[in-house]
DNA sequence: TCGCGCACCGCAAACGTTTGCGTTACGCAA
DNA sequence: TTGCGTAACGCAAACGTTTGCGGTGCGCGA
């Protein structure tokens, strides 16, 4: 059924090298041939062996995806972009899921070296693995990092986003819209994300000449339920903040439970904005401005440094992709703000708009 | 840098075979010189060649998965249920998208053909493919369809859902609660799975007596836009529903809009269920009830079928999952029906819960 | 017409494994 | 001690390609 090379060439009485030539369109074979060739070739429905020809080669045309679990919301897009990408040049992915686990790590690091993939994109923390793990020096050439950072000192390239940026413009947002009091939730406080988030909204606050207007800052696991003990627990306080900036969306979603449980409005008593932009924030019943990262963009770009690499090229510094605010109406403004115009309007749009 | 066995062989002073023997746990090597084998190649940190291996005994360890696009929401958990059996079993998972695409599709078919994967999973339909690609017969020892039906006649083995059953499911569920018109509004009316949801809301309305309860059935998109648009038409009739089956959560989504801006309170004024069990449906103003798929079910039993064939098991007769409803507010229950009980108390649980 | 160069094509090695078969050597019974 | 059976190991072919190198034929200029 599987046509090779060895059967065209007895078809057509010549050798396989020619055979081979003819189809893979090198030179030092003639037009007639060629055409006779190819025409054979499609006769008995020919498909190059892929493995045979990586065997020889050493380059086998694979990408390795590892992601800790592909049913977060943020990795399919990450993982499109890098198909994509991938597809376009020639090579196909091979997906792996950690489950967040270091076992589950090491061994799709088994197996992919074990596959001889031609590079591999990690979208899970390299920390797990250990020091005990072969050199990275030798992996920093088939390695890239997709949305968090590289080791340090290991060489590796690595295209993230820049959380320090999403923190800012989330900053920033909050103090336009009248806000003076901006408290933080956040899931793992080690989290290098939820740190840089919380420095970038410190430093606008800063910037605004505001650095006392950061509230109450709290931490707990990167999940609804947390957002909504976390809120709990900062609006009971004495000193409650008016608005809320939640590390990710999914606490976000919490926090919103907890203000409606309050009886607080979003977006008149209380501020809010997330983090991911993940689709459930736009059909909350006010819907929830978000800080959106191009993890598509990641995908894709990773990709193309991986194949760029695969291909000894040298390597690139570190790409650090741009987050952007999806402004909704959960951030709307404070009622109790001083005007910040002339006449005291407030001309605030409600509707879905991006900044930057 | 990575070892082979022609080097171990070398230092162990014996021959490839008797190296390759002793790794694979194959018997012909004696007990002293299996474990100073092991011990050296462990030492030069030996990985086998897994395309060179393939290309001896002619199939490779890889699965390939073909979806539309891994960012729908549905697809992500099928395939992490389908690399969690591949994985488990020794295989890899290729990824592949089609992006709705029946040039892609082809692509992605060749491709994967060309690699010579040992089986692949559709989730995408393979009508696109067209009746003039190379016979079935050939395929179906090493395809099976993953939550699409299979072409007729192809032979071809498929697992996936019930689409009869969850619309039996919402009829019943609807009826139970008081609903008395039910309106039914659909992405494309072609779709397969759009006519068997419709049809099991007519069977549950049949069988409980009530075949008049249908309402007006419409369809447009498979998107939040176009059931906010069917849901404005079908609220703004003489004879309008009293409750609307939705067959996917996006439509769900838009009729809720639609619904908030009539004024219509979810789950009193208008009774709702939705499709899919999308995460989006939990955080609306009012929940909303929506049909589960075990999508990861789906995937995990696609890739066992899979590799049972592609290691010589005789083809299973199709697996058809059971989805499951999960009952929120959105279905509430009609405040003018009949008390359904003698002493006229409606003891519905408004809370989160699944029948069946 | 002769000779040179180049385009065209074939030969064979190589990639790293697996595996059937042949050979060696050892242990044990006679 | 001799014979035989079997466990242990080596040889070499094979999987389907790619590719450097050598060989043949042709066309062209002199």
């Amino acid at each position: 059924m599987a046509a090779t090379l060895v059967e065209i060439a007895r078809l057509a009485r010549v050798s396989v090298a020619t055979v081979s030539r003819a189809l893979n369109g090198q030179p030092g074979v003639g037009p007639k041939m060629r055409k006779r060739i190819q025409a054979l070739a499609a006769q008995v429905d020919y498909t190059p062996h892929a493995n045979a020809r990586a065997l020889v080669t050493g380059r086998i045309p694979f990408l390795g995806l590892v992601v800790p679990d592909i049913t977060n919301p943020f990795f399919p897009s990450l993982a499109r972009g890098a198909e994509e990408e991938a597809f376009a040049r020639g090579y196909s992915l091979l997906l792996l899921n950690t489950n967040w686990s270091p076992t589950r790590l090491r061994q799709a690091f088994d197996l992919l070296t074990s596959r001889r993939v031609a590079g591999l994109m990690m979208s899970v923390s390299l920390e797990g693995l250990g020091d005990d793990h072969r050199d990275w020096s030798d992996l920093a050439r088939t390695v890239v990092m997709a949305g968090v950072p590289a080791p340090v000192g290991s060489g590796i390239g690595a295209v993230d986003v820049d959380d320090l940026e999403g923190g800012r413009l989330v900053g920033r947002h909050l103090l336009e819209r009248g806000w003076r009091r901006i408290g933080f939730v956040a899931g793992s406080a080690a989290d290098r994300s939820a740190r840089d988030r919380l420095a970038g909204l410190q430093e606008a606050l800063a910037e605004a000449g505001r650095p006392g207007a950061l509230g109450a800052t709290s931490a707990g696991e990167w999940s609804e339920a947390s957002g909504y003990d976390q809120a709990r627990r900062l609006l009971a306080r004495r000193s409650r903040p008016d608005a809320i900036f939640a590390a990710n969306d999914l606490l976000a979603l919490g926090v919103a439970r907890a203000a409606a449980e309050a009886g607080m409005a979003l977006g008149t008593d209380l501020g809010l904005v997330g983090y991911d932009d993940i689709d459930s924030v736009r059909w909350t019943a006010v819907p929830i401005t978000s800080v959106s990262q191009p993890e598509f963009d990641v995908g894709r770009e990773a990709a193309r440094r991986l194949v760029a690499l695969a291909e000894g090229a040298v390597a690139e510094p570190d790409a650090r992709l741009e987050p952007c605010l999806v402004v909704r109406a959960s951030s709307g403004a404070n009622p109790h703000a001083r005007p910040a115009t002339a006449d005291g309007a407030l001309a605030f749009q409600t509707s879905t708009e991006t900044v930057r």
